[in-house]
DNA sequence: TGCTCTGGTAACAATTAGTAACCAAGTGTG
DNA sequence: CACACTTGGTTACTAATTGTTACCAGAGCA
């Protein structure tokens, strides 16, 4: 064997593997660089597809269109058509979604509360290097 | 100006500016694939660079290496070199880092608690389409 | 007529992530 | 002795993901 990447089968895993696999599923599936921000945009209401862009930021179409793709896909959004001149469309998060909110906001404010010690911490590792 | 990508400013955010600024630089900092599993596996104490790859899994060591140094540089986690025959290094959580785990274990919790509603979400997307 | 808006999509370019090989010093195996 | 294997990476190359640009179609407006 020469300096294999792969990870062979681990079968003493701490705490239940399943769910571990599936959190560890979870995570990677909302760790993505829009997710979350678009989740915590669509919490402070339903938005359509332009004005989520702007408001999200400098997100493209493309990727904002895809990640609202995988939000409905899990459930935690909604997409509804109005049928106007030209036509628009509305995004809005599930119960599911809005549930989410929770723990999205935790970190959020988490991050708000400790601004101070990550701009330190962050200032101090840059003094070091 | 023809179909332009870019934002321009956007005067009438509804919350403070700044502060929202902050959390979507931190989110998108912590958002990428591997951040939030590694910071998982070191929440349930120190590990050695292989024992962490081994933990979260199908990580390659080039990303675990750059996943590790981003921590590093926010105050999330310490490197130590232990100088043994072939040296080893540990990775821990800071201070800063181990308060992190909190709302990191919220979204870890609420997915395992949600993860009925999840699982039906997606199975209805499916059925759906 | 020309330019705007709507919510996308397709083709291509740029960036990022993943893979495989390598390093160097020391241990163990045959 | 020669080989394999360990440690924590780095490097070069490739694959996958993201971003950019142009385009669609139908209506509004000057």
């Amino acid at each position: 064997m020469v300096d294999q990447e792969g990870t062979s089968p681990k079968p003493g895993a701490r705490v239940d593997t399943s769910t571990c696999e599936y959190i560890g599923d979870m995570l990677a599936r909302i760790s993505d660089k829009w997710t979350l921000l678009v989740v915590r945009s669509l919490g402070r209401g339903p938005l359509r597809f332009s004005a989520l862009r702007r408001e999200v930021g400098e997100v493209s179409k493309k990727m904002l269109t895809s990640t609202l793709r995988e939000l409905e896909e899990n459930g935690f959004v909604t997409r509804t058509v109005i049928p106007t001149r030209p036509p628009q469309v509305e995004y809005a998060l599930t119960d599911l979604g809005h549930d989410f909110l929770t723990p999205v906001q935790g970190i959020a404010e988490w991050v708000v509360k400790n601004s101070t010690r990550i701009d330190a911490a962050r200032a101090s590792y840059a003094g070091r290097v």
